[in-house]
DNA sequence: GCTGTTAGGTTAACATTGTTAATGTAAGAT
DNA sequence: ATCTTACATTAACAATGTTAACCTAACAGC
């Protein structure tokens, strides 16, 4: 036994398969409506194997979110580069836009559902928690620390949690406002994209000392 | 028969107490978890009654959610009263953000439910969509509507809907950021109030075309 | 090579959900 | 006195997440 071939039982790759299949699903037709024999069929098993790989639904949907917020980071590692801290505030905004945008029910179960207790990872929350190139928030509010250690906001923005918030908390609201209602006819609905942008800019320029350094968009 | 004795029945006022438990219920304890059967124990009555009353839970939600909406509207009218746009808007962020404190899981079914479906009553539209004395948003979006046209705001902002919207998903975001995840220890929340407050200011100021007539608060 | 453990699978069942069909009943209208 | 309608019941349906009981083949250690 040369310690490497661990592999029980030929390939054990079931669980991924499950993983891959429930976050298909989940993303087209929204968590509460997956059923567990649905997944299961796909992957051509019975319901009950999936209790071998996961605690029950809510484990699955845990674990998949823990994938996808890392994943969110890299994606704002890779697209929000610009070094000046404001300019970089604004193209994570733009980068969470388009995730939301390309992947709107993985957002909602992201964002927008209240997971009963939720049972974060160890390992998960150790390794992850405030490193910016693993924690989407912590990217976002090392650029607000940066903006503000720079002196580019107003003198009582100074806290970089509570600009990092504000931030985010204007787009998610955006957001989940299309989300949750735009398929009502309520409301005259503006397109999001163009709303959102326009909502971050203005925010920045009512954050910053000097207004007119605020970024634009055409 | 003095023509207006109606009432059907003693009083048909089943269908109010089906209505007023539903909504303690979904309050406490949220739309999904709460069942048809839990409603009709409470009430004393078996679950098949409901729907005599109501076509499915769906139905039960969007009425409840009219009648919460009109309160809604009815608070606005009652408490954002000033006479310049701009100030006026301000007032009604602050009318909405001490409704979503004092009431969060009515917010969280108002505004954060995805509701199956919606089949929203005609004459409830007729009567209500689009008059600032009814409807919520309407009364938010007359106020951008004045602000624009008295030359208040950045010419490029010339949309009520954009602009009412952009208000109403910024402040909504922040308090539903706090409702989803402030019970996770991930994230340092700030205080919601101040958070959401200086967010409406910090938006305000970026909106207008001169900056210094942005309200203030302690 | 035999044996025990265990990862990973199956079948069958359970309790709970929203919802509906079939039926009863009593009040108001004719 | 009879008909209609509003409102309630009982019983059942199909679908859900989940679990108990059981099977089976692969690996580990003797």
């Amino acid at each position: 036994m040369t310690t490497k071939e661990r592999r029980p039982h030929e390939l054990h790759d079931t669980r991924e398969k499950i993983l891959d299949v429930a976050r298909d699903m989940f993303a087209h037709e929204g968590y509460e409506s997956v059923t567990m024999r649905a997944i299961a069929e796909r992957i051509e098993l019975t319901p009950t194997a999936i209790y071998h790989h996961f605690k029950n639904k809510s484990a699955l949907l845990t674990e998949l979110c823990q994938a996808d917020f890392q994943k969110l980071a890299q994606h704002f590692n890779a697209s929000a580069v610009p070094a000046d801290p404001v300019e970089r505030i604004l193209a994570i905004g733009e980068a969470y836009l388009y995730f939301a945008e390309k992947h709107p029910s993985q957002y909602r179960f992201m964002f927008m559902t209240v997971i009963p207790d939720p049972e974060l990872d160890e390992d998960y929350v150790a390794t992850t928690r405030g490193n910016p190139e693993r924690d989407a928030y912590a990217f976002l509010r090392e650029a607000c620390r940066e903006a503000i250690e720079a002196g580019r906001l107003r003198p009582e923005m100074k806290n970089p949690d509570e600009v990092a918030q504000m931030l985010w908390g204007g787009v998610h609201g955006m957001i989940s406002l299309h989300i949750v209602k735009s398929h009502e006819g309520w409301v005259a609905w503006c397109d999001l994209r163009t709303s959102a942008t326009q909502l971050m800019i203005a925010m920045l320029r009512g954050l910053l000392k000097n207004p007119a350094e605020a970024p634009t968009r055409p």
